[in-house]
DNA sequence: CATGAATGAGCATTCATTCAT
DNA sequence: TATGAATGAATGCTCATTCAT
């Protein structure tokens, strides 16, 4: 079932929730039982998100080398939100649109794991010293923006690749 | 009037007409009377922000400096897209949702004005030959998450220099 | 100026007050300081097209021919109805829909005059006697039906023939 | 619901869903789960008095009087119309304001069998030569517009008796 | 006097959410 | 527990009418 709701929010962030529930092969009824509102569907799904690309971020730690921990981190990001249009839309989203405490506590931790990263890059030596942590939150809603925009994902993996060219040292 | 509408338009791109009209001070009757719906209206905005774009871009043509030029382009583009929030989302959006005509005529002059600029650079051996045409579009979309995501100008002015950093030869 | 109201009047009966302006070739303003409100313009209308149809009602009394006087005026109001659009409507409409005063008038003293065809008629047993004054505005209300229906002129002039075939004694 | 919806159509084919709704005594969401729009509601409840009316035709085609049955036809589209306000107006409607196929297809099949009922009447002699098939739609439209026309029944029953005598041979 | 910009109530339609079955 | 019918607020758009210029 949550398998079946991510997949629609794939498609989209703002679809009816009677699409949803069609979609999931279930009635709109059973939809609430599950979550009590559209936003807190999202929220479960987009912390799904967000904890399996922690954990992808985590294992990116275990790399030796640093730079390619945090390419590969960044490459993780994009594929991961390329996969989830909601999800993008939860990225490129103003912090300000507070989402819930759960998916704010997620990005939190997120940020720190990514800081590590970022972190170690810099200190190998890897990577530009002006990009900071509080750039990365923007990079991705960067890649965010190039993923909507191209239908192909040939573009914006390209985008990618440029955009962590300009981060080496 | 103009003025006003478009300072809405800033702020959004799908906000209700109805609040349109209230910003706007008039009633929303009025603002019918100059747009026949609410499509035409973000088209005259949206053209009138290509239309300066695409004259600034010509202007950049006449720098001296490939580079440069190319450099204050992508700038100009950035700036052009931080004041004007539904200019973020023409951008972002695939081509499929392609509006107006006169959009698209402009949205494709100014596309060709932008590849001269792009193709001098890489003439002249400054930027990184794998960067395409096909890319720009792409590079102004990511561009437009930025700014989406971030509230300061920093963040997203930041975020610029790195992705031309990216594209130095 | 009432000429072209006219003339647009019989394009349909809700059609905007702008235009008819436009037609006019006034200002929608014009047309509020000539009538007080939209029914008061189509009430002005109708009275004239009434009045109108009265005077040649009034000829038609003047006929040797009992029958042949009834039958021009049945023709002759429906050939005013065909150029009519809003009087087809009028003509249709239950009196419930009551209009002012003048028309009102007018269309009793109608009702008046053409009964007297009526009744010359019947005497003249030139008519089928179970056809009284109350029967005669339906037969325009039907015959303003099949104006509305049919595209062409021959259709309805049919149509009217038949029903003055359906009222010989 | 239907039985309501129908009943509401009956008294206009203009007046607002939401008043539909009401009359039906639900929201106005419900009366948008069971037809698409207000279009599909129309063609819904325009469907069934045709096929109703259908059905009776053919039912008068076995009859063995061809006059009377079709003077039994025509009385029952009229009774049809009575019923159903907005089905006087489809009938009155130039065919260029063509509904859905639905009810395209029924009226074209209707037509069909009305012209048998027709075409018997005047091969059995009993029926004016020059009345044609085309003169048909164009008779029912006179009959909506008396029925719109008078408030009660015995105006246009009387109406369409006399329509009838005037088609007779 | 004429003009037309401004107004706002009215209407069709969508969609998140609730609740009786 | 699952269902989906019902709800109504919100939104884009139209048009009769008013009023400052």
């Amino acid at each position: 079932m949550e398998a079946a709701r991510a997949a629609f929010a794939e498609a989209g962030a703002e679809l009816p929730m009677e699409e949803i529930a069609r979609r999931a092969g279930v009635g709109i009824g059973t939809v609430y039982r599950h979550f009590p509102n559209k936003e807190a569907l999202l929220d479960a799904l987009l912390a799904e998100q967000l904890h399996t690309f922690l954990e992808r971020t985590r294992a990116a730690l275990a790399r030796d080398d640093p730079w390619e921990a945090f390419r590969d981190m960044v490459r993780d990001g994009a594929s991961a939100q390329a996969e989830d249009m909601a999800y993008c839309e939860l990225v490129m989203s103003r912090k300000a649109l507070s989402r819930s405490e759960a998916v704010a506590a997620l990005r939190a931790e997120l940020d720190e794991e990514t800081n590590k990263l970022l972190a170690r890059a810099k200190a190998a030596g890897a990577m530009r010293e002006d990009f900071t942590r509080d750039d990365l939150p923007v990079l991705f809603a960067s890649i965010a923006g190039a993923i909507r925009s191209s239908g192909s994902p040939d573009a914006w993996k390209r985008q990618v690749e440029f955009a962590l060219d300009g981060l080496r040292a």
